[in-house]
DNA sequence: TCGCCGTTTTGAACATGTTCAGAATCTAGC
DNA sequence: GCTAGATTCTGAACATGTTCAAAACGGCGA
């Protein structure tokens, strides 16, 4: 399917209206027939193109996902052509993570009033939008490179570390965003606070983990992370 | 509304419907034609007493969360007629931890095939079936006070921690929800040794934050559970 | 140009969540 | 016992997500 030219215009038509539904009127409101209607076709097409209404959101999810992974990589210079780079990038765990958790809330901002609905449809196990099914793979794994780029470039990350931190942070980012739906504060700045401040604790953790009585526990929180990262990859099995 | 004794059957009627149908069917399946069907009403006289289908689910919440406490309460030796005590309860944290947290992946269990929708529809921030709203109040005060009593009845808890770990727990709570939904091993089992390992990191933790070394980090997590905390009542003014 | 076949599009139809105007039933006061 | 008013219940109606049989379109070989 969507083989000639004008299917592909179709769909991104279809995209990018409910894009702008989806921002502008939330979920409820943005039914299938005005999405379609908007686009200037029949209800029944946009179900050719997307088999369901989570499609839709999924393709929400992406675009928010692509939007966060891009402003973090302007951010630690990053990006291939660094040209311009005004500042240098921080090599400090708690600055580099500080600004990822902060870009993320950035990221998210035009589409706080569908936040609910994202996090609701993204949760979803059976789902093929959620982020934890092995169909969104490509998804989850885009989301957790942000954080490996986060650490990758930190100095101040004791190797034994190294491995297993991204994945504990990309669940501090999903608790982050389990905050920030229900942040109504002006300018989301709660969630700003609690993406420093959490910062601040994890690069704090870091530290102490290098010492010998830290030993033990960190050892025990390494082999927990590594038992809840298996969940998704073997849960969906079926 | 519900001043008659017959109102209140019908009532009662239909909740245990929806929740049996529920929990053999799951949730698509589950139509609220079908509950009223089964109940032996219309279809309308089902909205008279549930507003809509998500408060049936928060029915179904809350029986859950009854059952989780109920059972916690049991096996902590807290329940009033402590007629017949097999064994003491215990007195360290990670004991009472484990305890607590294993004992919500049992009680959740009959509901494993709704557990999805169980969670979509409490992340709802807007929705009044949210545990975050401020009419669910009483059910989430209740799911904390679990915690609260765990941390209470622990003889291994600085006194500095006493008061903001119970916090801390059922954000733990919340994600081993998140990992319970989403396990598909025999008997739950990578859930029940996720509760079990995590409640031995808990108490390493807290053992360790006895430490002078710790103090820093300490006050840090304390300041960050009390940002994120004071979320719920503050956002959902409005 | 014509006809074929895969691709794209349509609009009606269906099931479900939800609303609502009114019918049925019950209770209280006489 | 009887009526007025509140409570409880009904079933049709509506909007929305979704499906599907069939129409329209488009390119390609004869």
């Amino acid at each position: 399917m969507f083989k000639t030219a004008k299917a592909e215009a179709t769909r991104e038509l279809l995209r990018s209206t409910a894009l702008r539904l989806f921002r502008d009127d939330g979920y409820e409101r943005t039914t299938m027939r005005r999405v379609a209607a908007e686009a200037g076709v029949s209800t029944g097409n946009a179900y050719y193109y997307f088999p369901s209404k989570d499609d839709l959101v999924h393709e929400l999810y992406r675009e928010v996902q692509a939007d966060h992974a891009r402003l973090v990589a302007e951010r630690l210079g990053t990006t291939p052509d660094a040209v311009d780079s005004p500042r240098p990038s921080p090599t400090r765990l708690e600055d580099r993570l500080r600004l990822a958790w902060q870009a993320s809330v950035e990221a998210f901002e035009p589409y706080h009033v569908v936040g609910t609905e994202l996090v609701s449809v993204a949760i979803r196990p059976g789902a093929r939008t959620s982020p934890f099914s092995a169909e969104s793979t490509p998804a989850r794994t885009a989301s957790r490179a942000v954080f490996a780029e986060v650490v990758a470039g930190a100095h101040d990350v004791p190797p034994h570390l190294r491995a297993d931190l991204p994945e504990l942070l990309w669940y501090g980012q999903l608790g982050l965003t389990l905050f920030w739906v229900h942040d109504t504060s002006p300018g989301r700045r709660r969630s700003l606070a609690l993406a420093s401040h959490g910062a601040q604790v994890v690069a704090r953790l870091v530290r102490l983990a290098r010492l010998p009585i830290a030993r033990g526990v960190t050892d025990d929180v390494l082999r927990l992370v590594r038992l809840a990262a298996s969940d998704a990859t073997e849960g969906s099995g079926s």
